[in-house]
DNA sequence: TTGCATTAAATTGTCAGACATTTAAACTGC
DNA sequence: GCAGTTTAAATGTCTGACAATTTAATGCAA
């Protein structure tokens, strides 16, 4: 193994991308042990320091596990969903802060995707999954509920009628979308009035999810989405009111 | 600034931490320059080196950007959407190779997301949009074209069917389906006969894009599903078959 | 032979100090 | 005022060392 040295990058960038690529590409297997870190420094020809780097730069992406010791070293990881879920609610998180994505951007998509696996949930949803859409929607029901909780629970239904999908990848894709947005819901104040609608359209969805019934969960959701991008418009004008 | 000393973890990934969550969370504002790794180390009261590997640490994720000479440092950097798409489809393929998932979960995720934005396409789509889906279907037709070349322009041909929801989130979001799924497409051998059913199926969808007609393309779609599922279970069973 | 405590070895984690390289600002001479 | 030079600050890299941790080997006693 050898870096191209005149490459303008850092050299642990360089290690690092060079043993990505082996992982990327198969050729270091899941738990397989790397070199140690003087055989690496030995083998791209720098100190160990810079391997240490590329090391941390691989451990950062989740992409290797190190282990103290005599039999330690830095062994390839497997990247499990929730592992992946949660690198990609931080980055999509990340994404519409730092971009400013405005309300209705991140609403369209999140209910967009969401209606996608409404049929799908409708299919195969089990009677655990229903329970926890009944719970969520019983506890937004509760007095004295903070906006904030209100929006976990919210967050919670909604996860639940993706999990009822039953398909772990899109499980993974949407909760991603969904919880993202979680900052952006948080701007709204949920007048009692909003959660009794809310509720109501929950309760609809959940009904049509348990009847099998997909055109009539489509429907509700279409509503839903039109009803929170309204409450986004009146919180970004209640916003713009305030801060002229 | 303080570290826990007592705990367990790695001081680089406590302190990388540390600086993930001022970025985070907004205390550390796009391109603030952070203070320097002399100065870190000091106010974390720990070696230079213990500091550089944390910021390494951040770089892998894109959350800083180094810069050398007098008036560099490490700044926060700006998240665009291409960085975050490449991030995300990387995560994504890993986690379909690492954890072995089959095709048929793949392709029912991807085209669940890609219906979900088929009706925004029909709404919004540019010509410009339409030429690509255009150029893309003609491409497919070409005799000679490799498999690897024929998923390629059917990757480009579904990102500009996305792209013309003119939704960048949703655009970030599906890209990462659609192009995580294409080395599972491309274990698949595409007859002539195959071919041809993907074509006139494209050209319908590109058909009712152009006609605003947004129940059609669902139609094409849907079929596109199923037909592409059943390529998958047939090279799946050629697989097993080989491989006994 | 077996069981247990001790020791040794390998590996990562951390530190200190040094030098190289790059970049921009300050300075100097004209 | 301008061009070239110097200087200072910062990251990038190296060397060597020591600490902490974990496993394996070793040796001794029952």
């Amino acid at each position: 193994m050898k870096i191209d040295p005149k490459s303008s990058a850092d050299l642990s960038a360089q290690i690092a991308k060079s043993i990505r690529d082996a992982i990327v590409s198969g050729d270091l297997i899941v738990d397989e042990r790397l070199p140690s870190e003087s055989e690496l420094a030995d083998q791209f020809d720098v100190s160990r320091p810079t391997v240490r780097e590329a090391l941390k730069r691989l451990a950062a992406q989740n992409l290797i596990r190190t282990q103290r010791g005599a039999t330690g070293g830095a062994f390839v990881r497997r990247l499990d969903y929730d592992e992946a879920q949660a690198q990609h609610v931080t980055t999509s998180r990340l994404l519409l802060s730092m971009n400013a994505v405005d309300f209705q951007t991140a609403c369209e998509a999140r209910f967009a995707l969401e209606r996608a696996c409404a049929p799908l949930s409708a299919q195969r949803c089990t009677p655990d999954h229903l329970a926890t859409m009944r719970a969520e929607i019983h506890r937004q029901t509760q007095p004295g509920l903070s906006d904030e909780r209100f929006c976990d629970s919210d967050v919670a239904f909604h996860r639940a009628l993706v999990d009822g999908a039953d398909n772990p990848v899109l499980s993974y894709q949407l909760a991603g979308s969904v919880e993202a947005m979680q900052p952006l819901m948080n701007m709204i104040t949920f007048t009692q009035r909003n959660r009794d609608s809310i509720v109501e359209l929950h309760t609809r969805i959940a009904d049509a999810i348990e009847a099998r019934d997909a055109a009539a969960a489509d429907t509700a959701l279409t509503e839903l989405t039109s009803y929170t991008l309204d409450l986004g418009d009146q919180a970004m004008q209640a916003r713009a009111a305030r801060k002229p």
